[in-house]
Formats: structure tokens, C-alpha cells, sequence
DNA sequence: TCCTATTAACTAACTGGTTAATTATAACTG
DNA sequence: CAGTTATAATTAACCAGTTAGTTAATAGGA
């Protein structure tokens, strides 16, 4: 079937995805929502219609991205073979989802840096399920006597914060190198080496008991 | 002697700091000209009589922010007494500036959710200065055999990216205890908790040698 | 006097948001 | 099923407020 010449779904979608792009790449201010509505072809005031206003239009492109890498984060980790396993899922499942969406990395960090100025309270809600899934992971691994003296916010920050870094830096390192070869900005990592990386270090920092003199038995 | 009725150094100077704040706090595109005049009690003429246009002064504050932590961090890390103490002194020095200067970890997080789009050259090198100046100290590391398999640029992000996340979500994380006690979000941590547990937990991480199965001797 | 610092007033461009009119479509009706 | 109607989707034109940047005039100090 042909599409058809009004199609509201269609629209709200276009407007969302289009957006998220658009504030991630230019940030909230400076993308305006004429630009938004060119991107999608639709009217401006299509806009205003769907989402009342500008930060209407936000919170919805928020809570879509955040809810969406949420549920895949859940869903790869529903094994609960072990907490070393669902640590290893969480941390390469969000960074697979970050590579794949990297607007959603750029958001949630300009988010952060704001401090949540204009974080409505929906996203808010949506950034700590994602902080409660890790910290219930690492809890239980603590209290399985596999992982020690954890503080699970700093860990979280700690993998979150540098697989979001990595991935919206892409361009970034990659241009670094370009002006300046002796120069390691690990701009050739795939996600897949970095994600492995940060779960061996990860790994290593939480199963080391004595933190001042490693000793084996 | 009393301060005179026009001071260039201090005018331009006094531009700078609010300028600081107010980007950090609000965001590039957020703050205005006006804002930033009525903030030091300045006429919004003597913004673009002395830094041409608002990109210009955007840069002057990024430059004067990093140089400024770039030298702490080398003023009390020129002892090189090991790579170990100088690692050290790199995470608490950047943590303690950050949590004196809390504009700072907001405008490097924000420019780098950008990746750079609007970096200017000049901050661009004061920030690749930082990231050799930690890379040199794990490289070092490396080759006295006391860090293994290290990747610089990731450790990087893992230092600052989580000292930067902890310094700017603080008024956030206080924030979601009050709505949900049992929430912890490390809310009471100060900064020397914070930097000596990130210490601890990257010193760790990079002195066990054997990633899958770490054995002793 | 001459140069630098400072100011108030101004403008051209832009932005979020509104509105009244228009079109497509589905539902109803006889 | 043709024709009517109600309503949801869409548009173009517009507005009021704001902003970066300018300029011409002025005041202070060496």
C-alpha cells in the first residue's frame, strides 16, 4: 500500500527521531524548531500540535531514548546466570546501544551537565531504573562475596560515563590523530574492544579484595 | 589605593568569571550577553569591545579554565617521585579543582557531548595537553612494569569522565534522595571519599596483571 | 590633547508560539 | 452507495519578545 498523504503516527515518529538528532547534535537551544520541522518535512506548527512545546517535544524525545535502551539493557540480562554475567551484559549491551544510537549518549551527558536544569521529572525517572539495574547487580555480587567494597553510584558513573565519553568523542579522537599521529586517542577501538576492555578492568577492581596489598591466600 | 574608575585588566577579568559561571551553568546558547554584562555590573558593549563576539569569549573562558587546571595538576605533580604517587596526584588534584570550580567539569562535559563542535583550536589543545600529561604517567607506568595493559585514552575518560559526572550531578543526586530514601546516591560523599576511592579503585585495576585469572607471584 | 574605556540607544535577524483557514479521511445517513 | 458531516491533520501567515552585534557619542586619565 501506498503511504498515505496524512499519517499522524508517521509524523509524531518523524518529529521524534528528528529531534533526538537534532538536540543531541546541537543541543536544546540552539536546534530551533523550524530546523526540526525542515528536517522531517512537516510544518512547524505540527510541532506545537503534537508536543504543545519546546520542551514538550524534549521530554518526549527523553523518555523515548532513555526507555528504549532501558528495555534492551533488561532484556539481555534477564538471564541472572550470575552477577559477574549480568555485569558483563550491562556494560556491552549499553555500549552496543550507545554505538548504534549516539545521540543518546550526547543527551544524556548534556542532561547531566545541566544538572538536570530541564530534566523533567519522567526522564528522571527513567535515568535511575537504569542506575537501580546496575546497583542491584553489583549488591548482589557484593553480598555473593564476588565483588568488594563497592560504592555502585561511582561505578556507575564509571561505566557509564566512560562508554558515553568514547562514543560521543569518536569524531572527536578521530580528528585529534588526523592533527597529530603520536597521538593515542584509541581512535581506532571499535565498541566492542572498548566495552571488553572496560568489563576486564571493571571486573579486576571489584573482585580484588585488599585494596591496599592484593594478596592471594 | 583605591580601585579606579575604569580598569581594563579588571573589566576584562570580571568578564571572564561570569562568563564561567553563567556558561557553565546555563549552557552556551542559554546565557546571554546581557546576562553576563548585568552579572559584573558591565555594559554588554565591553563584552564584544574586548572579545569580539560571543564564540570569542566563549573561548577566552574555556582557555583560562583549562590552563588553570592543567597547571594545578602539573604544579603538584612535578615531585615524579613513581608513577604510582604521580597517578595519585593527578586524580586528586583534578578532583579537588573540579569541586572548587564546579563550572569547570560542566563545560568540558557539555563541549565534549558536542564533540567539539564549536571547540575552538585553542581549547582543543588545552585539553589533548591533560590527556598526554595522564598518558605519560601510564605509559611510564607500563614500562617500570607496575601498570598492565593499559589504554590511555580509556582511562582517561574513566578518571576524569567519572570525576566530572560526580562533580556536576551533586545538586542532582541530593536531589533524588529526597524523593526516594533508599536511593543511595552517594549524595554525603565529599570529594576526598570520591577521589581516594577512584585512586584505589584504578590502581587496582591497573596493577593486577593477569586479566582473566589474577595470580600471585 | 589624545587615546582608551565606557555607555545608551539602536537594529536586523531570529525564535517560540498562535491562529484562522484548509484539506483529507473516516463515520454516518438516507 | 452518493452525499453529508464531523473531526483530525496540516498549512501559511503572523506576532511579540529576545538576542547578538553596531555605532556614535562621551568621559577619564596620561
Amino acid at each position: 500500500m501506498a503511504k498515505p498523504t496524512r499519517d499522524a503516527e508517521a509524523t509524531k515518529a518523524s518529529i521524534i527521531q528528528n529531534a533526538m538528532m537534532l538536540f543531541a547534535k546541537n543541543g536544546y537551544e540552539a536546534t530551533t524548531a523550524e530546523e526540526i520541522a525542515k528536517e522531517c518535512n512537516v510544518n512547524k506548527a505540527m510541532i506545537f500540535y503534537y508536543y504543545k512545546n519546546k520542551a514538550g517535544l524534549y521530554s518526549a524525545v527523553m523518555s523515548h531514548a532513555l526507555d528504549a535502551i532501558h528495555e534492551e539493557v533488561i532484556e539481555s540480562e534477564k538471564c541472572c546466570v550470575s552477577p559477574l554475567a549480568d555485569l558483563e551484559a550491562f556494560i556491552k549491551t549499553y555500549a552496543k546501544y550507545c554505538d548504534e544510537h549516539p545521540y543518546l549518549p550526547a543527551l544524556i551527558l548534556r542532561e547531566l551537565s545541566d544538572s538536570g536544569a530541564h530534566l523533567p521529572e519522567m526522564m528522571f525517572e527513567s535515568l535511575r531504573k537504569l542506575f537501580t539495574l546496575l546497583s542491584s547487580i553489583l549488591k548482589e555480587g557484593e553480598s555473593q562475596g564476588i565483588f568488594h567494597n563497592v560504592i555502585p553510584m561511582i561505578i556507575h558513573f564509571m561505566i557509564v560515563g566512560t562508554i558515553n565519553l568514547l562514543v560521543t568523542t569518536k569524531p572527536l579522537r578521530a580528528n585529534a590523530v588526523a592533527l597529530n599521529a603520536d597521538l593515542d586517542t584509541c581512535s581506532d577501538c571499535d565498541i566492542d574492544e572498548i566495552s571488553d576492555y572496560i568489563f576486564t578492568k571493571i571486573k579486576l577492581m571489584l573482585e580484588v579484595k585488599n585494596e591496599k596489598n592484593p594478596t592471594c591466600a
